[in-house]
DNA sequence: TCACTAATGTACGAACTAGTACGTTAGTCA
DNA sequence: TGACTAACGTACTAGTTCGTACATTAGTGA
């Protein structure tokens, strides 16, 4: 995220519309990942930046478009970081397990984000319904798993007929799960998924788990 | 869910605590469910119920333990349907794919429970923590998972080093993801994960990843 | 250098919201 | 049958919270 920080003009108020609207959004992101849209308070959000309350209505409207900006920069962050995905020069098993870890990796440095999109779905995701540009963004990481399940199953590695849009749910699932519920699961069930300790186990499974599917023979059924 | 409806007498109010409890339960699930803790509203509760405001400070203390009421019974609805799992007649394969399905449909049939889980993951489980009740339920469905294992590790069917504890998380992560990010996956994707039509593909794709995992050769890495 | 506007700050209000003080009544048991 | 208490209702308040009216200033282009 784009931190911004530099030496206030001593007495007189420094003028960068750029820097007060991306100090907002950072604040912000923290703020409604914190509490949720509805326990987020926007005086709290203000008191945090620089700037004043004012400045989050004059740039963006009101809570709700606030909260819609800050989905698209944190859907904007994950997207950039699909685009730099490069595994397509792996063999297929090898570039799914690797295109799996980065999700993994990605979701566990991005618990903001996890926290975001849960909040996002208790509300329906109507703030992404109301975005055009959130409406329009693909997702990349999809691309390139589409290329390597095509890759893998003309040479007889991967079952046949398994889908691009299936593997990635399947993916973002554990992935997700292991972030965002980590509370409960904890409490429930005394164990931490996300304990440092514990991180190559859960790596390892994920990939285990994904490449399983792929190559198993489902003729017995 | 304890709904409960019996013809009010005609002026005078009927008194009976046991079912004003169960009523403000019920309503406030489904509060808390649509729009979170902080966004759920006391006021909006007591009005969707027979009783008042009053009644739900009288028998609750408050919007806190209340939702804290409302999380223990949703759980306790959980644990009655594990503890009326029967799968150990079947053979290890059958018994943990049964087990998988069932899970799958309880997620999918009680989605509100899903979105509590969502939000007290917000709020970090601290209410779960602050109960007594949630703390000391163990699952019974995690004790069958490890009866299951263990028999189908000792016939040789499944890889040896799987733990009963991570295999639940697996099968919970499928279920839940499903249903709580149904919203925020179908904006993106443009694929409804909950779409019935597609109810018998997502229900056998959950069996094969776990069964495909737990009898996997992993040898060869 | 001056006028003009984008950017900013202050102070305030209207509506909401959790929670409570106080009064009432239905059922029950001695 | 009468007294006692659990169960219930009304009306209100204190504090919060989103949003805005109004005033101000920094930078910029003519």
């Amino acid at each position: 995220m784009t931190s911004v920080d530099e030496p206030a003009r001593p007495n007189g108020r420094i003028r960068d519309a750029a820097r007060t609207k991306a100090e907002i959004l950072d604040v912000a992101t923290r703020e409604f990942a914190r509490a949720g849209f509805a326990g987020a308070r926007v005086d709290e959000i203000a008191a945090r930046t620089r700037t004043t309350k004012r400045m989050i209505y004059y740039y963006f409207g009101g809570k709700e478009q606030l909260f819609t900006a800050v989905l698209e920069r944190a859907y904007g962050v994950i997207r950039e970081a699909e685009q730099e995905l490069d595994v397509e020069h792996l063999d297929p098993v090898a570039a799914i397990r690797r295109l799996a870890e980065l999700t993994f990796d990605h979701h566990e440095q991005h618990p903001d984000f996890i926290r975001l999109v849960s909040i996002e779905n208790i509300h329906e995701a109507e703030h992404i319904a109301a975005s055009e540009e959130l409406g329009r963004i693909g997702s990349p990481a999809l691309d390139v798993i589409r290329r390597i399940l095509e890759s893998g199953q003309k040479s007889g590695l991967f079952t046949a007929d398994v889908d691009a849009v299936d593997l990635h749910a399947m993916i973002s699932a554990f992935c997700f799960f292991r972030v965002a519920n980590r509370h409960t699961f904890g409490a429930l069930f005394g164990r931490d998924l996300v304990d440092p300790a514990q991180r190559e186990h859960y790596r390892n499974m994920l990939g285990d788990m994904v490449i399983a599917y792929l190559t198993a023979d489902r003729s017995e059924d």
